[in-house]
DNA sequence: AGAGATACCTGGGAGC
DNA sequence: TGCTCCCAGGTATCTC
C-alpha cells in the first residue's frame, strides 16, 4: 500500500521517464474513481511539455509548462506503470495518458480509493492550492522534535492518530506509524499531549530512519503495491511489529499486541512501548 | 473546536 | 470446490 516511500519511488521514476515529453491524448475508462475524473475535453492538459513530476505528501504532481498540473493520489491499491501504447489494457487500468514517444502512463486502481485532479499553478514549482493545508514533510528539517512537541501540545487524541494526521506531518501511514512508535518505545494509544520533548525527538528520529530505510528498500509490498517496473517493495522483510500480533517482540520476546486505534489495526509491544 | 466514527471500494484470505 | 464474510487502507465528511 502506497505510503510516502512508495509514492517517492513512483514519482521519481515518472520524472525520469516523462520529463520533457507531453501528453497527446488521455483515455478514461471509468467516470468516477473516488471523485469524478475531470480529464475529458481538457485540451490544456495536452501538448504542453511536462516540466517535472514531483511528490508532496502522498500526492504525485505532474507539472506542465503551461502551469496546469495533474495531481494523482494512489489511494491504497493504486499503481502507475509506463508501458508501450500497444500493450493490452489491464482490467483496472482506468486512465491511460498517451505520451508523445509512443508510451502510455497507466493509472491502475482496483479499489478505486485513488483519485486524479487537476489544477492551475500560480508559478512553476508552486504548491497546488488543494495541497496547502498539508503539514510538513517528514524527511525535511521542518519535522523536528520542537515542531512536533508544539503540534501535540494539549492534544488529548492518541499519538498514533496525530502522526498519521497529514495536517501535522504528511506521508506517515498505518505501517510506518506502527514501526516508528515501536522504534521509539512509545505506545500508540498514549495521549499525544503527554509526550515529552525527549520522546518527541525519539519519535521524529524513528520516523525519519524508518522512512529512509523503506525508500532504500523500494517501499513495502504487503499486498498490492508494486514499483513502476512491477517489482515488489522489500521493506516488508524489515517490519518489526506491523501485522505481527501473536508473534514475539524481537527485543523482549513478549507477545505483540493488536488493538484498533482510530479505526485502524495497531500493533505494539506492551513491554517495550510506554 | 477537537476528536472519533463512518463511508467509500474490491481483492484476497479465512472459515465453513 | 465454492460460497460468504471480513479486513485492509487514506481522505472527506459527518456527528457528538
Amino acid at each position: 500500500m502506497p505510503e510516502l516511500p512508495e509514492v517517492e519511488t513512483v514519482a521519481s521514476a515518472l520524472n525520469l521517464s516523462m520529463s520533457g515529453h507531453c501528453f497527446t491524448r488521455i483515455e478514461t475508462f471509468i467516470d468516477v474513481i473516488r471523485y469524478p475524473l475531470e480529464l475529458k475535453d481538457r485540451p490544456e492538459l495536452l501538448n504542453s511539455i511536462i516540466l517535472k513530476v514531483r511528490r508532496r505528501g502522498r500526492y504525485i504532481i505532474i507539472e506542465l509548462e503551461n502551469l496546469n498540473a495533474i495531481i494523482i493520489h494512489l489511494g491504497m491499491s493504486g499503481s502507475i506503470r509506463i508501458v508501450e501504447a500497444s500493450e493490452p489494457r489491464k482490467k483496472h487500468e482506468h486512465v491511460l495518458f498517451h505520451l508523445d514517444d509512443g508510451m502510455t502512463m497507466r493509472f491502475d486502481c482496483p479499489r478505486r480509493f485513488g483519485f486524479i485532479k487537476t489544477c492551475r499553478l500560480a508559478a512553476p514549482d508552486a504548491e497546488p492550492n488543494m495541497l496547502q493545508e498539508l503539514g510538513v514533510e517528514p524527511l525535511s528539517d521542518d519535522f523536528s522534535a520542537k515542531f512536533l512537541k508544539k503540534q501535540l501540545e494539549n492534544k488529548t487524541g492518541k499519538i498514533k492518530n496525530a502522526i498519521m494526521d497529514n495536517r501535522i506531518v504528511v506521508g506517515v501511514g498505518n505501517i510506518y506509524a506502527a514501526e516508528s512508535l515501536y522504534m521509539s518505545g512509545i505506545r500508540p494509544d498514549r495521549a499525544a499531549g503527554t509526550l515529552s520533548l525527549a520522546e518527541c525527538r525519539k519519535l521524529v528520529d524513528a520516523v525519519k530512519i524508518i522512512l529512509r530505510k523503506a525508500i532504500e528498500a523500494g517501499g513495502t509490498t504487503v499486498s498490492d503495491y508494486r514499483q513502476v517496473d512491477g517489482s515488489e517493495g522489500k521493506f516488508v522483510r524489515q517490519l518489526k511489529v506491523y501485522g505481527k500480533d501473536g508473534e514475539q517482540c524481537p527485543e523482549c520476546g513478549k507477545i505483540i499486541s493488536k488493538s484498533v486505534i482510530g479505526g485502524r489495526s495497531s500493533f505494539f509491544c506492551t513491554k517495550c512501548q510506554k
